[in-house]
DNA sequence: AATTAATTAGACTAATTGGTCTAGTTGAGA
DNA sequence: TCTCAACTAGACCAATTAGTCTAATTAATT
């Protein structure tokens, strides 16, 4: 049966609290009132609130890495053509969320990646994991001869993945997706051989 | 001879403590102790929190503004070429500063551009003005047949700055330039006719 | 010299912060 | 069925939050 409440539940709520509203904005409180938790259990089953925070983005980049991963093998499209259209999703995705919301490991890295070691170090774990996968799409694509090959593998993901951090920053004041339609047309017309 | 206190030498204070440590992270206490001045001051000038972060931001954006103005008309290089040495700066920059802080503009976007209308467009409102002058360079280039026509000035320019905004994330949880080089090389290889 | 508005100074406030503590409850294993 | 650790519950705490208020001081204007 196990009790009440449930670590993952309120992780996944975390998350959306987190995501939203940044990690300094948002009171343990809050975070109690939205998972519908009493104190108590989350300090039975946190830490600390760096601690409950730096679960969250443990959680989400896990699982977006094993989304990814199955988005990749499932796909039935060619290499550049699966990341274009993994890309195109992500944006999608943004839209849908009228664009306030960002990624929340971009978001952490931002406001306490210089001031947090603990999540400074595992934000770029899930970014260095989510940047694997792309490499490894990239590097068919590059002996299908579909993509350069003027930089490696994991250069090219890295520069993709990063760039489309910086469309966030762009979104999250104009809130609308101009920038980042413009980014995912330039992106690949560069890339691409 | 005017009054003990100057807004601008606060807003010069404000720039570093908020840049380092974000807005929520900064409480302001820690501003009044950092600037000097009594709490009767700080809300003599400023109408609250609020009002000050979007006044430093606002003065960061027009100083960097003009610096910009100043370093493409000083500068003797060609287009493409001031627009590197432009960028090795900036990069050379957050080295000496431990690639802990990045940009007020691009953090303030991140951290607060969703929950704050004001702190949003005026952030908004430097970046344009930075990517105009950018634009401005990057258009003699492709007149110079030194820059890709393939894409408009403007495009070019939002690009290469946004690309750059994605490299603080990478940088402040590595703590290194290593991604900020890999973008570099790679962002002028492919803008280069 | 008198008046006035701007500035300085910091004590104070109500609300909120992250976190602690104790008491009661639950569920699984012996 | 008994035992014990995990969990639930929320009152409580010291520190901090943004912001207010009153009084004193300063500089410029009349």
């Amino acid at each position: 049966m196990g009790y009440k409440h449930n670590i993952d539940e309120i992780l996944d709520i975390g998350y959306d609290v987190l995501r939203k509203n940044g990690y300094h904005n948002v009171g343990v409180n809050q975070i109690l009132k939205e998972a519908g938790i009493p104190k108590g259990s989350f300090y039975n089953f946190f830490e600390s609130k760096e601690d409950f925070a730096v679960k969250v983005v443990k959680r989400y980049g896990e699982t977006n890495t094993e989304w990814m991963k199955a988005f990749f093998d499932n796909s039935e499209l060619s290499p550049i053509e699966s990341l274009q259209s993994f890309y195109k999703f992500m944006i999608d995705t943004n839209e849908t969320d009228d664009y306030l919301s960002g990624c929340i490991v971009n978001n952490m890295s931002i406001e306490v990646g210089r001031i947090n070691n603990i999540m400074a170090s595992k934000a770029n774990e899930q970014f260095i994991s989510w940047l694997n996968i792309l490499a490894q799409v990239i590097s068919k694509g590059q002996n299908l001869k579909e993509i350069t090959t003027k930089f490696n593998a994991l250069e090219i993901a890295e520069y993709l993945h990063a760039g489309f951090y910086g469309t966030f920053s762009r979104m999250k004041v104009t809130r609308n997706r101009t920038y980042m339609d413009i980014w995912y047309n330039m992106s690949f017309e560069f890339i691409k051989n």
